[in-house]
DNA sequence: GTACTATTTAGAGTTAACTCTAAGTCAAGT
DNA sequence: ACTTGACTTAGAGTTAACTCTAAATAGTAC
């Protein structure tokens, strides 16, 4: 156990084959290769992987992860930059949320108003309405 | 006033003017031409514009604000179906918002890992505890 | 020993949303 | 008249992140 195939790890961690010889090419995760030159992941794999997909998650882009990824190579001297690293995408990240937050606002008083839960011949039109986002 | 050349539109609007063509060719905003037949904006295209943006913030993709345009330009009959599309567009929006949280917060204990806030000894590995986010 | 299946590679194709180029038109300024 | 600058078009190029194709190889099933 704890050796996986190509085809198997990516049933595991829910990514294609694909993706993964991507991820590879991108130097995300290397996968080890047996006799017959043919990748293998093992559990440290799953975790690894498991990560990314996390970093991903936030929006983190390829690039900054392979800049994380490169930085981990190099040792322990690194963390400090790569803490700087995580905290900038976080930072971006939640001014994502909250901008998208802020847009969704607009969404959710347009469904308001269609409706009818606001009056459609109230003075203040949904364009009024919508100039006090800007 | 309340006439825009392209290139002033743009200005105001904060978008480049590729941009407007571009979202000219794909039906989200037709402006009026000229007798030489240059495009010009009015204040409403100016709020139509703005309230575009506010779709695409909560992650609308440009094929459903099409789709909803399409029903604006056939009249009332489909206030409904404008409401459920933004309605689903809403629905999924907010989903997005809580996956990227939750991904944010194994970001976020990875950095105060990385601050050491967590100790580095302890019985639980980060690894570990990523676990329980699956 | 032949078919089937999973792999391998390099490289091409896809998608969404822009972003830019090239060649031309037009009006205003000097 | 000529230059400058903003515009016009069709169509090509870019970016991020995949997604797929084709041809070859290697182990497993009958």
């Amino acid at each position: 156990m704890s050796k996986y195939g190509i085809g198997e790890f990516a049933n595991k961690v829910g990514l294609t084959t694909y993706t993964l010889r991507y991820y590879e090419k991108q130097n995300l995760i290397i996968p080890k290769r047996d006799e017959n030159d043919r990748r293998y992941y093992d559990d440290e794999d799953v975790k690894w992987i498991g990560f990314i997909l996390h970093l991903k998650g936030t929006g983190m882009l390829m690039s900054e992860i392979q800049e994380y990824v490169e930085l981990r190579k190099q040792g322990d001297s690194t963390i400090d930059r790569r803490k700087q690293l995580l905290e900038s995408v976080k930072k971006r990240s939640l001014a994502e949320i909250n901008e998208r937050k802020s847009h969704l606002n607009v969404l959710s008083h347009k469904i308001d108003w269609y409706d009818g839960k606001l009056s459609h011949k109230v003075d203040e039109s949904f364009e009024e309405y919508l100039k006090r986002f800007r």
